[in-house]
DNA sequence: GACTTATATAAGTATTTTATTATACAATGA
DNA sequence: TCATTGTATAATAAAATACTTATATAAGTC
């Protein structure tokens, strides 16, 4: 079944303009699979951590993604009662999954206690 | 059916960032259902013309829009053939149709010969 | 408690975006 | 052909965006 949820232009506007960045569309395309910890997106994209983490908190304040703390790491997911979650996870099925950028990404995947 | 042609994440953003304006969004939520005059935009958006212009540029250049000049008007309407049409048709459905924005627009629609 | 590690926040900056006003261009009609 | 109408383009200014480096905070370790 799709439950398709309607939502105001507005906020359709809104969480698109979170997710219309190459740098939050994958982050979103990752965290759709499984949860990821900070650490691993600063391995994994070519940003600093600053950067990383201004990204996170623009998708958490969307409502995008919830926020898991243990111990010292943060574990990003993302938030499948968020009232966007259905129009995302539309949006990310239009990515391929042999797209490169991704796959780039993917490489470069180090576990959570890489050091 | 559902066509889902697959995309590189890199159009998928370029899609996004295009329509993730609330003008751009709303004039895409129109041109879905008819083709509209220039100057009906002007009408029902509360910016400029060359505002106006500007925006459809954009959405041109993206392929999302085509354009048809007869005379002096210029009619714009969603591009079917466009690699983001099946994305965009699917986020544009997740706009309520009770929407305030898209309503107070529809309200202020005149004919394309208004004067 | 001091040191380290993970992450967030602050401040500054370069770039991009979106509007405006002014002007150009193209079609119509007297 | 000249004036009018519809639309696009140019120039510019203001605001938003997405980085950077520096620093703060918070948890873990010795």
């Amino acid at each position: 079944m799709v439950t398709s949820t309607k939502q105001t232009s507005r906020e359709v506007v809104e969480c698109l303009k979170v997710i219309s960045d190459p740098t939050r569309l994958l982050i979103m395309k990752l965290v759709e699979q499984k949860e990821y910890c900070v650490c691993q997106f600063v391995d994994m994209f070519a940003i600093s951590q600053p950067a990383i983490s201004q990204h996170l908190r623009k998708l958490k304040q969307a409502g995008l993604v919830k926020e898991d703390r243990r111990g010292q790491w943060r574990y990003y997911s993302i938030d499948e009662s968020s009232v966007h979650s259905h129009l995302v996870k539309g949006i990310l099925n239009h990515i391929d999954k042999e797209d490169e950028q991704f796959n780039l990404l993917l490489s470069k995947e180090t576990p959570v206690n890489c050091k």
